[in-house]
DNA sequence: CAGTGGATGCTCT
DNA sequence: GAGCATCCACTGT
């Protein structure tokens, strides 16, 4: 049985493009509950589609780094989305964690969802953090302390890899990571 | 299973 | 005022 590794704030201090692939099989835990992460999306400080991509905000500033931090937005005005923050600091670069397969306090997410089927407790950006119950509260926080549990992935997982969801630039760039045959995802790889 | 449209309100120009 | 890194219900195969 491997032990489990606590990712730190020096995973995060590293390209974003190398970080989200890294995700795929990771622990995510808030206060307990949460599971395994089965699907991400990088956004780099370059890309369009990106929040930091037009200079800093009051919304995105937490973005801007240090690395190793949540940064926690509302879209849409109903939903929130969940990002890990990668390095530089300076520049806006982060991992949307888009989808979890469940594995600890299922019946405390379904009861926050009002949803009782587990395959769609967290199986979007939106779902995810209700089930959660992951707000602005958590938007600067780092992710290596209370309330949150991030634990390596024991073994190298199949990756599924394609563009990115909901975006309207940017749309060629295959930035979207997932763990192939997962029937977790928010949607399926092609 | 695919496609469409409405909800809903914050953020930035 | 426009746009949004979404979700759900509803339609029609």
């Amino acid at each position: 049985m491997a032990k489990s590794i606590r990712l730190t704030r020096a995973f995060f201090d590293r390209s974003v493009h190398t970080v989200a692939p890294e995700l795929i099989g990771a622990t995510l835990l808030v206060d307990g509950v949460g599971g395994t992460i089965v699907e991400v999306e990088a956004y780099d400080h370059e890309d369009p589609a990106a929040h930091g991509f037009g200079g800093r905000t009051a919304r995105n500033a937490t973005m801007f780094g240090p690395a190793g931090r949540a940064y926690v937005y509302l879209i849409y005005g109903l939903y929130w989305c969940l990002n890990f923050v990668c390095e530089p600091e300076g520049v806006a670069n982060a991992v949307l964690i888009r989808a979890l397969e469940p594995t600890a306090g299922i019946p405390v997410m379904q009861k926050r969802r009002k949803l009782h089927d587990v395959r769609l407790l967290c199986a979007g950006p939106g779902r995810l953090c209700e089930a959660l119950a992951v707000t602005r509260a958590h938007d600067g926080l780092p992710l290596d302390v209370a309330p949150f549990r991030l634990l390596a992935r024991p073994e190298a997982v199949p990756l599924a890899v394609g563009p990115r969801i909901g975006i309207t630039k940017a749309m060629d760039k295959p930035w979207r990571y997932g763990l192939a045959g997962s029937r977790f995802l928010s949607r399926p790889f092609k």
